[in-house]
DNA sequence: GTATGATACCTGGAACTACAAGGCATGGAG
DNA sequence: CTCCATGCCTTGTAGTTCCAGGTATCATAC
């Protein structure tokens, strides 16, 4: 691995399931996302804005969000709020999440039995 | 996504992680691990002999695993068992991987104060 | 006034990884 | 003899994260 990896593995999909699941309970812009992630995780993950933008443009060209510009102290922020399909996104991106680390959580800890 | 992917997203490091934590137990031969983990999910994970092999391959380079031929009814096995630094690599990895899914699953399920 | 840093947007290139597809070979079952 | 499971392997593709940088405005400090 490189120095100054910031996060090391294990976060493959994670960034677009943390920026749906935050924009879900209010609207916010690029910029801010980056430090609410950072936030949020309590400072165990952060993930830069080469992340962030690519993923929203992403999703709002797949109509997943909505962006909408604003200008604020001469600043321009493009704010985003999550649609229809964003929220059905989130729910089928929780599953898969939910799924994923039930099963991997029960071989590390030793569980031989899965079902339960 | 592209038809017919078996996992979607949340992937990475996956793969290593449960090959290391599974040899931890037992030692185990490559073709055998494909089903060990699908098995041990609980069907829930399957992964592909392209994606077992070169991580056993890398592994081994790097000290974490030693691999022993041998021969069983005609056909040639390599058993992989750990040596101490892939244990220490797979406590490192357990570390990671709790920290990550830990602070997801917080922000997934929307909790606001971090500590606890 | 002019440098520095925070804000706020964006893109490009490198590196890594999972995945499918396929190749090679042996053994057993039909 | 043909098929399928076993058992090893590599190649190519696609998708992601990540860093580094580029642009611009504003506030602060010197």
């Amino acid at each position: 691995m490189p120095p100054g990896k910031t996060n090391p593995g294990f976060m493959t999909g994670v960034p677009e399931l943390l920026i749906l699941r935050l924009l879900a309970d209010r609207e916010m812009y690029g910029y801010e996302l980056v430090q609410a992630i950072h936030d949020a995780t309590g400072e165990a993950i952060k993930v830069g804005e080469g992340v962030v933008y690519p993923i929203l443009h992403t999703l709002e060209q797949q109509g997943c969000l909505k962006g909408h510009r604003k200008s604020v102290n001469g600043r321009t922020r493009v704010y985003y709020t999550t649609t229809s399909a964003g929220k059905k996104r989130l729910g089928v991106l929780v599953g898969e999440w939910s799924r994923i680390t039930r099963a991997v959580s029960n071989v590390v800890k030793g569980a031989r039995h899965a079902i339960a």
